[in-house]
RNA sequence: GGCGGCGUACCCAAGUGGCAAGGGAGAGGUCUGCAAAACCUUUAUGCAUCGGUUCAAAUCCGAUCGCCGCCUCCA
């Protein structure tokens, strides 16, 4: 397997610090706020990832943790008038209630910043002990100096840095590049007692603390969104290498920004949609597989018509699905093979060897759905030149075990047909109820019957300005969503 | 200004040295009472542009143009 590390700019083989385990450890939300769909994006990649890990055998810890004492919640709670926990509580809740909509797992462990003051406390001592850190007024600083290895991430030196000109100018640093590691809190906000008097953990601090605490010194993989490279991570490593004296992460993940007009999504350019607008007019299946159809290092323009087309593509998926158990029950009768089955087989044969390596080559998620369809065509295919008998059967349901097992991957295609149409019934908003669909289907099969075909394609197109397609088989007639 | 990334068909998007995945849209066809679905054919001798390396380049190197990100809280 390999992995894009950030650390080296290149591919890697995936090699972790011990055989078959793999801690991994990735910087959830600041809870202020309800999420966009930038977060959506960073929490179903390193979902994948967590689940793909699994998949291949290893032994996975995967720690999220959340955010959430910070000064936007701070800012949050005076703006909101309440007490600045229940910003991070409500905020929490809604996190939750967003990503178990979009089928991202919980983590193994999901600690809170507020949950590790006294860890924290003991790392920013020992920093200050190792001659790392300095205390001034009641704030700890991290001496940036101090640490040789500083940029190795961002890929940038101080010089370069400064030269950048907007560096923050606090009088209380010895040098403008450092950072807190403690905070003096001022009065009427939030604070824990410290050695440097009332105080709250600076924000890189805190996923030091925690992925120490709940992994290792070091460990495998370390994830987020690529806007963390710096300065969060940078420091990250820096305070955790100075402290442990030990190597921190092995693999940083991180994974491309949405974007909106080319720009990127973000609060402060205020050109986002959160989670919940989206989910609005999009059921979350089409979400995930929107975000998983392009590489997750590579930016997304948001757009509706893509959403539309990742419709339109799970739909077919379903669709296929009711082919494939159309023929389940209605295959019977004599070993029929035809031309198409040696194509078909080896589309078969081949498949979860191809995922794997799709997958195994930096999670190309993109690259799996496409072989996915090239499976479905081939099924397809093979389905059209109308097979018969055991070994056409076996085909089938082998092929339906392989589609669920990717997708099982990418926590996409789960659902039965009639769940998904349900699911586009309510996204898309139908108005009729599925009882109001089979009283018009029995109407026009009655016309039908009378070869009243004027009367059957009334209530056809009917239906159809509804959203609602009328498909014509053997055995009567069934009914879908337009998707798209 | 420094550092990094991207530019592949009408749209989206894989592909980082060996015949250009996949999806959508378009056109034609098979099937159908008509449809839908599905399938078939078709749509880049071409990968921003110009050079170079190589038996071989979308892929490596150099230059140019365009777009974006980070350097400040950010997924």
């Amino acid at each position: 397997m390999r992995i894009y590390n950030t650390l080296s700019a290149e591919k890697e083989d995936f090699i972790p610090l011990e055989k078959d385990r793999v801690n991994m450890y990735v910087c959830g939300v600041t809870v202020y706020d309800h999420c966009h769909i930038g977060h959506a994006r960073s929490a179903i990649v390193f979902d994948v990832i967590q689940r793909y890990l699994k998949y291949k055998g290893y032994n996975v810890r995967f720690v999220r943790n959340f955010t959430d004492i910070d000064d936007k919640i701070i800012n949050r709670a005076k703006k909101d008038g309440i007490p600045w926990d229940e910003v991070a509580r409500k905020y929490t809740d809604e996190f939750y209630n967003d990503m178990d909509r979009l089928g991202v797992a919980r983590a193994d462990m999901e600690p809170k910043a507020t949950g590790h003051i006294k860890e924290i406390i003991d790392i920013v001592k020992g920093l200050i002990d190792k001659g790392y850190a300095y205390e001034s007024e009641g704030s700890v600083y991290f001496s940036v100096d101090k640490f040789s290895g500083y940029g190795k991430l961002s890929k940038r030196d101080k010089e370069d840095m400064i030269a950048g000109a907007r560096v923050e100018v606090d009088e209380r640093k010895k040098d403008p590049m450092d950072f807190a590691l403690w905070k003096a809190s001022k009065e009427g906000e939030p604070f824990w007692e410290s050695p440097w008097g009332k105080g709250r953990p600076g924000w890189h601090i805190e996923c030091t603390a925690m992925s120490i605490k709940h992994l290792a010194e070091s460990f495998d993989i370390h994830g987020g969104g690529a806007d963390l490279i710096f300065p969060h991570h940078e420091n990250e490593i820096a305070q955790s290498e100075a402290y442990t004296g030990k190597p921190f992460v092995k693999y940083w993940i991180h994974n491309g920004f949405i974007t909106i007009d080319k720009e990127k999504m973000s609060k402060s350019l205020g050109n986002f949609f959160t989670i919940k607008e989206v989910l609005g007019k999009y059921d979350p299946e089409v979400v995930r597989f929107f975000l998983l159809a392009t590489h997750y290092r590579s930016p997304i323009e948001f757009s509706d018509e893509q959403l539309k087309e990742a419709e339109v593509s799970i739909d077919r998926y379903y669709t296929t699905l009711i082919r494939i158990s159309d023929f389940m029950t209605g295959s019977g009768g004599g070993e029929k093979t035809t031309g198409s089955q040696k194509a078909f087989e080896d589309a078969v044969n081949s498949f979860k060897e191809k995922i794997q390596a799709a997958m195994d080559d930096d999670f190309n998620t993109a690259f799996t759905l496409g072989h996915i369809f090239e499976l479905i065509r081939e099924a397809n295919r093979f389905l059209d030149a109308k097979p018969s008998g055991q070994k056409a059967a076996e085909l089938m349901l082998k092929t339906k075990g392989l589609l669920s097992e990717a997708g099982g991957v990418l926590n996409i295609f789960s659902r039965t047909p009639d769940e998904w149409r349900t699911a586009l019934m309510r996204s898309k908003k139908i108005q009729m109820t599925e009882q109001d669909v089979l009283v018009k289907i029995k109407e026009r099969e009655e016309a039908r019957q009378k070869k009243d075909w004027a009367a059957s394609d009334a209530i056809r197109k009917e239906l159809d300005e509804k959203g609602i397609i009328l498909e014509d088989k053997k055995d009567g007639t069934a009914w879908k969503i337009k998707a798209g």
